[in-house]
DNA sequence: CACGTATATACGTTATCGCGTATATTAAGT
DNA sequence: ACTTAATATACGCGATAACGTATATACGTG
């Protein structure tokens, strides 16, 4: 599979990463929480685990898998000058409400970024 | 098409994406920038403005194509919760650099970073 | 109105993905 | 050793997405 795009494209796969959120768990308890068959966490699990997203320990028979969120950098650095952009908008905004003529200016709450 | 990561998923769409963050752009500019046939431009952008991600004005006979970054929201939310992890890590970290062989032990609670 | 330019869409093909069912593997308990 | 539990893999299938080629639509210019 390719990018960690694809592989997070996958709703199931989503669904997983954000269960293994909370904790580490075990197949058989990802497939009882989140209420899909067996092979199919067992293979969403071998395609995460070939992206390195997640990594498992043995447990005698069980595995417990864990996240490894090293790879979703990358999809925070794509993401990143998106949303310097609408941070540069919600600025413009706050700029424009400042110039509004309004009684009571902006004050105290959140401090300014950038001073 | 499904989800706005399916969106994203594709090279293609997110080179489209970056590029539009440049400046808006006709379609034969992002052709000949990227260097992909027409229709296969044409298509993505379909696929773009259905999600909501692009819009496009008319200039005669150009279509100019600019960034709508709205539903790039869900994934910054969906990314959210990981990237507060793995800064928590990050945080651990530090934590530990500053107690490894430093004569002053961590005494108060959080002493904070740029005071 | 004919023509070139710019963009969109239709169609057929190919490749890949996710799923379900069945089976293999490995460890534990008796 | 036999059996059960837990997880992994193999195989065939149906859906879908992306692509290339060809064609349609819309606009501007002579």
């Amino acid at each position: 599979m390719g990018s960690i795009f694809e592989i997070i494209a996958e709703p199931n796969r989503r669904a997983i990463l954000g269960l293994l959120l909370l904790s580490q768990q075990s197949v058989g308890n990802i497939e009882r929480e989140l209420g899909m068959p067996q092979p199919t966490v067992s293979k969403h699990l071998r395609v995460l685990r070939d992206a390195g997203l997640v990594e498992a320990s043995v447990d005698a028979q069980r595995r417990l898998y864990r996240l490894k969120l090293d790879p979703l950098r990358e999809v925070e650095a794509w993401l990143a000058p998106f949303r310097r952009m609408w941070s540069a908008h919600m600025d413009a905004l706050e700029r424009h409400l400042e110039t509004m003529d309004d009684p009571t200016p902006p004050q105290g709450k959140a401090a300014r970024r950038n001073p």
